[in-house]
DNA sequence: GCCGTTTTCGGCCCGACTGTTTTCAGTCG
């Protein structure tokens, strides 16, 4: 908790200091940050263990911003960010988080219409104060009304990555009380929708009133809106689930008890969606059955209810995954009991999507590369950025021919240690890079390098606002490259933020097929693109898919869950996914 | 403000794009 809230201070103050115009130190900030972040240990421990010293030890930490982590630790607080946080108090996080705004024009509108908030914001630019301000104009002001407009339209809504690992916390929590029995998450984030309106925790106990004690007293919630016996409802704190620099407002959770004997169906009841319950009840009553959270009634006798299985069963239906349940076809196929086997979590072999330290990530190949082997991974393949993106460091020719040698050596020790254990000596680094699909759909690194590489991703990374036809063109173009293998983040949306671009997605689709070019699964809490409903076309098409984390941290590679969870969602089956292959098979497949 | 098998001082964080300029500033990846 300390590490990501610290973090998140080095971000903000980081972009302070670049509406100061201050040079690269922003960027000593970011990578203090990004590295704080990254850290597995507290840093109050850290500090506690090593003081100062041992803070100077994290990389991209030195003695300055040692001192600013001993102050936090210590106060709380840190005196700099303070005052650069006086001298233009604005909601940074939610300004800068529209389109077409930065720091800078964020200090221009403070000082000159005293906007602090989106709300200020959007009263000016309607009163159209925005447009003649210098810098400004009619376009600027019109790109900052519809992206609030995109913001609102996704406010409330929260990231399936930034809110589960918390919830899982407090589930955690709640476990180790004795008067919990049974607990789950229910709703959407059960179902592991993208993103979540609230978060729902479902309970068994004997004593529903001392788990609500417990669970309103949490020291994260803020606000309780209403506390019963057997239902509860908070407001979690706004630190509660930020990734990077975004923050959220804060979550809010329910939480009921049930009796045991109807735990199954308040699950059911609770995960929805609304419309696969309509459905499910309407099913039951076709049976002269009354189906509702505490069971499932004939007449006012109670037949069944203590577990989901046997609720769809009485319904003449196989259980249904709760990634499924959208009434977009499931129940009836689970009538006929004809339910694709849908990827389970517990299938992939390897990440092809990792970004190293050798462009912008944290980690180096050999700690990435041990995370994947704690991960029981096969494989795990380095696709670091290529020389367009040059503020991520893209790797050009050269580089990509020294890290080969690099991650050879690097195979060649993680064999040697290994010899004695059978399954880790399978483990080997495969090495690919993301190159950039440029305006004309080259991409930016020579055939000759690319031949060389186990395999080639190629992803679109900067004009994002071509027609529809021409970003068609440009995309099949860079899948006809015969060492491109697989398409990172297909639509380039990012959830809450930026809409797809513009493509004919059916044309893609064949080109793909035709091609035999992958189409990803990024699994990055605010991208999983593709998302679920182009999963479930580009799988009736043919097309083979792979989840990838496009992690730029160690840690990250966790984040495959989420990759997964939308494979699920949209129906992928192991056999979709090629990254759900053994080692030797996939490099067939690749080849 | 950090860092060092090019450097303990002098490099780092660049280039395309957009919209605002009339030669450039801000934003984004």
């Amino acid at each position: 908790m300390n590490n990501r809230e610290l973090a998140k201070i080095f971000y903000e103050m980081a972009q302070y200091m670049k509406m100061e115009e201050i040079d690269f130190k922003p960027f000593a900030y970011e990578r203090a940050g990004a590295s704080i972040e990254a850290l597995e240990q507290d840093v109050e421990e850290i500090y506690k263990e090593g003081g100062v010293a041992g803070l100077e030890k994290i990389s991209g930490v030195g003695k300055n911003i040692a001192r600013k982590i001993e102050e936090y630790i210590s106060t709380g607080n840190i005196k700099t960010y303070q005052r650069l946080k006086k001298k233009t108090p604005v909601n940074l996080e939610e300004l800068v988080n529209i389109e077409g705004v930065g720091v800078k024009k964020v200090k221009i509108l403070y000082r000159k219409l005293k906007i602090k908030n989106l709300k200020d914001l959007e009263k000016a630019a309607k009163a159209h104060k925005i447009a003649p301000l210098f810098g400004f104009g009619e376009k600027t002001e019109k790109n900052i009304l519809q992206g609030i407009k995109f913001l609102k339209r996704s406010k409330g809504r929260f990231l399936l990555g930034e809110i589960l690992p918390h919830v899982r916390e407090i589930i955690e929590r709640l476990k180790s009380l004795e008067e919990v029995e049974q607990i789950s998450t229910a709703g959407s984030l059960r179902r592991m929708k993208e993103t979540i309106g609230d978060a729902d925790i479902l309970v068994v106990s004997g004593k529903p009133s001392s788990v609500m004690d417990f669970f309103c007293s949490l020291p994260e919630v803020v606000k309780i809106w209403s506390k019963g016996n057997t239902k509860s409802s908070v407001r979690m704190e706004n630190s509660f689930g930020h990734v990077r620099n975004k923050i959220s407002n804060g979550v809010d959770i329910d939480i009921r008890v049930v009796a045991k004997e109807s735990y199954g169906s308040a699950l059911q009841y609770f995960t929805g969606s609304k419309e696969h319950n309509i459905i499910t009840r309407k099913i039951a009553i076709a049976k002269k059955l009354k189906l509702n959270e505490y069971g499932i009634f004939q007449g006012k006798k109670m037949i069944a209810g203590k577990t989901e299985k046997e609720i769809y069963k009485i319904l003449g239906m196989d259980w249904i995954p709760p990634e499924m349940r959208e009434n977009q076809g499931e129940i009836e196929l689970a009538l006929k009991k004809k339910l694709p086997r849908i990827i389970d979590y517990k299938d992939i072999k390897g990440d092809l999507h990792c970004h190293s330290n050798w462009d912008g990530g944290v980690n180096s190949i050999l700690e990435i590369a041990e995370t994947a082997m704690e991960m029981s991974y096969e494989y795990l393949g380095i696709s670091d950025h290529t020389k367009f993106l040059r503020i991520e460091n893209g790797l050009d020719e050269r580089q990509l021919s020294q890290q080969r040698k690099e991650i050879e050596k690097i195979n060649a020790k993680i064999q040697n240690s290994n010899v004695k254990s059978s399954s880790k000596s399978k483990f080997q680094i495969l090495q690919g890079c993301e190159t950039n699909i440029l305006n004309n759909g080259s991409v930016d690194i020579k055939d000759e390098a690319l031949k060389k590489l186990d395999y080639v991703i190629a992803g679109v990374h900067s004009s994002f606002k071509m027609s529809k036809e021409k970003m068609t063109e440009r995309i099949i173009r860079a899948m006809k490259n015969p060492h491109i293998k697989i398409i990172s983040h297909p639509t380039g949306r990012i959830l809450k933020k930026r809409e797809e671009y513009q493509i004919d997605f059916d044309r893609i689709l064949r080109a793909a097929k035709q091609t035999e070019t992958i189409l990803e699964i990024n699994a990055y809490p605010v991208r999983l693109d593709l998302n679920d409903k182009n999963i479930r076309r580009a799988k009736r098409a043919g097309v083979k898919m792979i989840i990838n984390t496009d992690s730029h941290q160690k840690n990250q590679l966790r984040f495959i869950e989420f990759g997964i969870a939308q494979a699920r969602r949209g129906w992928a089956e192991k056999k979709d996914i090629i990254n759900t292959q053994p080692l030797q098979k996939l490099l067939k497949f690749l080849e």
